[in-house]
DNA sequence: AAGTCACTCAACCGCTACTTT
DNA sequence: TAAAGTAGCGGTTGAGTGACT
């Protein structure tokens, strides 16, 4: 099969990404809905492969994506996924709200698997479990925990198969995974798929959430070296200056940079008026109802996980077998 | 203050899987 | 059915940044 050119083509720009070019990204999701890559580029005239907009979209703009420290909890959750589906970002990642794939994996890679090692190296040398956040809370035997363990990852996986057999898919509703229902979702964006034009300009708002704290940041830290040329973008555009009010310098000055707090307010009003919507608060509750069908597990309110599946309790289940099994028994694959 | 090192994370690359023709 | 096109995934890279000397 012969590989596509399409991140070979001349003229195709490689790097970060402007706020330019995310506002253009995200209007043009906005009105046509994710999916169709392949066309993203030639009808936005964004210089970027199809690829590049795809990854800059689930990775960064996607509604309801969540930045920073990983929780206890998460990262629980990924050490025990990890060890049932191998190095399977993807499918960890739909098991953790507002997480991607990619945060996930660099997570996994940056300090998990560190930690996991220095574990390992501690409790060989020790031979004891219980150190860290994972520590046993009550001595079990060797054997008694393994077999536990081995019993879960089976449970686990019965669970998994069961709510991927398309037969059970009705019935078994508390069956359903995540996993179940971003497989088809991913291209989507809505779980249910719709006409895609029926759903696709309500669901897409709240991406401005993401963009504002990108220009928050972008205004924090604007590039040293960056000419200016963030405004000699295409014709499809947004005017750069529009989005903070006209109060924003393109130089890369001390005072433009310091605006950038000031100009937070700004920032959220012109967002409100591009896409409609009140706040981009994160915590805003509207905003986060719009995007409850997309990609991820269902959220309520403040981050809760819709019903958990039976693997999903398990894998949470703080009294569950896996608080008692030290990290460094379980199969890790680095 | 300058240099070096370690770390993080956004983005790219190459591959496979899936879909369309 | 095969070939071509496209989307998605996981591994890797490298720019940016902070800590340390």
């Amino acid at each position: 099969m012969v590989r596509p050119p399409c991140c070979d083509k001349e003229g195709v720009k490689k790097g970060p990404w402007t706020p330019e070019e995310d506002i253009i990204l995200v209007s043009y999701i906005q009105e046509h809905g994710p999916g169709n890559w392949k066309a993203v580029p030639t009808n936005t005239g964004l210089l970027r492969c199809s690829k590049s907009c795809r990854l800059r979209w689930t990775n960064y703009l996607r509604p309801g994506i969540k930045r920073g420290n990983f929780t206890d909890q998460e990262e629980k959750m990924i050490i025990h996924l990890q060890a049932l589906l191998g190095n399977r970002w993807a499918a960890i990642a739909a098991y953790l709200p507002q997480r991607t794939d990619n945060d996930i994996k660099n997570y996994w890679n940056t300090y998990l698997k560190k930690k996991l090692k220095r574990l390992e190296t501690s409790t060989s040398s020790e031979s004891c479990l219980g150190h860290d956040n994972f520590s046993v809370s009550q001595p079990i035997a060797r054997g008694q925990w393994e077999r536990r363990l081995q019993t879960n990852i089976d449970m686990a996986k019965k669970a998994l198969s069961d709510a991927l057999s398309p037969q059970k898919s009705t019935s078994s509703n508390n069956l359903l995974l995540p996993l179940e229902s971003n497989i088809c979702s991913e291209s989507s964006f809505c779980s249910t798929k719709p006409t895609q034009t029926q759903t696709q300009s309500l669901c897409y708002a709240s991406s401005a959430d993401n963009i504002a704290r990108l220009l928050k940041g972008w205004m924090k830290n604007k590039p040293k070296g960056s000419n200016g040329n963030y405004s000699n973008v295409t014709q499809n555009s947004f005017n750069i200056d529009l989005a903070y009010g006209g109060n924003y310098e393109t130089s890369a000055s001390s005072e433009g940079m310091e605006k950038g707090s000031s100009t937070n307010v700004e920032i959220s009003e012109t967002f409100e008026s591009l896409f409609g919507y009140e706040s981009l608060d994160s915590s805003n509750s509207d905003s986060t109802n719009l995007f409850q069908d997309e990609s991820k597990p269902e959220i309520i309110g403040d981050g809760e996980i819709m019903p958990f599946s039976l693997l999903e309790k398990w894998l949470l289940d703080d009294g569950g077998i896996q608080e008692k099994v030290g990290l460094s028994e379980i199969n890790y694959v680095f």
